[in-house]
DNA sequence: CGTGTTTGACCTGCGC
DNA sequence: GCGCAGGTCAAACACG
């Protein structure tokens, strides 16, 4: 019937506002990223289209990651908020890898934003909560996914131009991929601006309403009707740390130290 | 009323 | 140049 009918049973906010909040650090998630990412590839086959992002990453971050997985945690967060073309670091179960801006012309597919993005793993199991408030403006069908991506700005702070793209795995539908764009121009904030409006209708904790699906779907709407059923939704915040926030690796690489 | 989500339309980059 | 796909805008609406 409608073929995207199953998007609705995933939330893409439950990562949006879920996700790690800079604990539970832990250099292994490298390795874990990087023997994973085959299948991460697999599950996200518009990724390794769109984008060449895990090639590249594998290609930089190999050579390194074993040198990451021996710093000595935690490091003094002294360091200049350098704007390194990328940078690595891990956070509450997720791992996040900063992605560097292709070479010119070098990737077709590369398209807007492709300057500096992060991008970050985590399981629908990973959740503290984190003060950084983002907006959806956004969600699109992807190609080659049956879930859609969902597109968030921070709302934190006006001007500040933190997004975030947040799609979920397809193979394995307990992960998400989070694409971080661009850094917060503002310190991490303590509380949200606001709650009104975070939820709608059937919302958060309920449990799923059993194939409720009023099918909305428009045979060329670029967006597609979710629902609220997500246990996480509004357990936790993605995180993006600040550049003054990482700490360096080398000239390169960054990871965020342990609390 | 302020802030959030939803969603159709529009914009832009890329491949052919 | 055209079509496709991804990304963004903005109006309408929901919620506290």
């Amino acid at each position: 019937m409608d073929e995207f009918a199953c998007m609705r049973d995933w939330d893409f906010e439950a990562i949006v506002r879920g996700s790690s909040s800079g604990e539970g650090s832990d250099p292994h998630q490298f390795s874990y990223f990087f023997s994973q990412q085959d299948d991460l590839l697999d599950s996200f086959p518009e990724f390794s289209e769109t984008t060449r992002v895990l090639d590249d990453l594998e290609d930089l971050y190999k050579p390194f990651y074993p040198h990451t997985l021996t710093l000595p945690l935690p490091i003094p967060m002294e360091m200049e908020p350098q704007q390194s073309e990328d940078k690595v670091m891990g956070t509450g179960g997720a791992v996040q890898v900063q992605v560097p801006a292709p070479a010119s012309n070098k990737c077709k597919k590369s398209k807007k934003r492709q300057n500096k993005s992060v991008v970050k793993q985590v399981t629908t199991a990973e959740g503290v909560d984190d003060a950084w408030a983002w907006r959806k403006y956004g969600q699109k069908p992807i190609k080659g996914s049956p879930y859609p991506r969902s597109y968030y700005r921070c709302s934190s702070s006006k001007g500040c131009l933190a997004r975030k793209q947040v799609e979920r795995s397809h193979k394995d539908p307990s992960l998400f991929l989070i694409t971080y764009t661009a850094e917060h121009t503002h310190p991490h904030p303590t509380r949200r601006n606001s709650l009104a409006g975070t939820t709608r209708k059937n919302n958060s904790l309920l449990p799923p309403p059993t194939t409720t699906t009023t099918t909305t779907t428009t045979p060329h709407s670029s967006s597609l009707p979710i629902q609220d059923d997500d246990p996480f939704l509004h357990s936790f915040d993605a995180w993006i740390p600040t550049s003054d926030q990482l700490i360096e690796l080398d000239s390169q690489h960054f990871a965020f130290p342990l609390p």
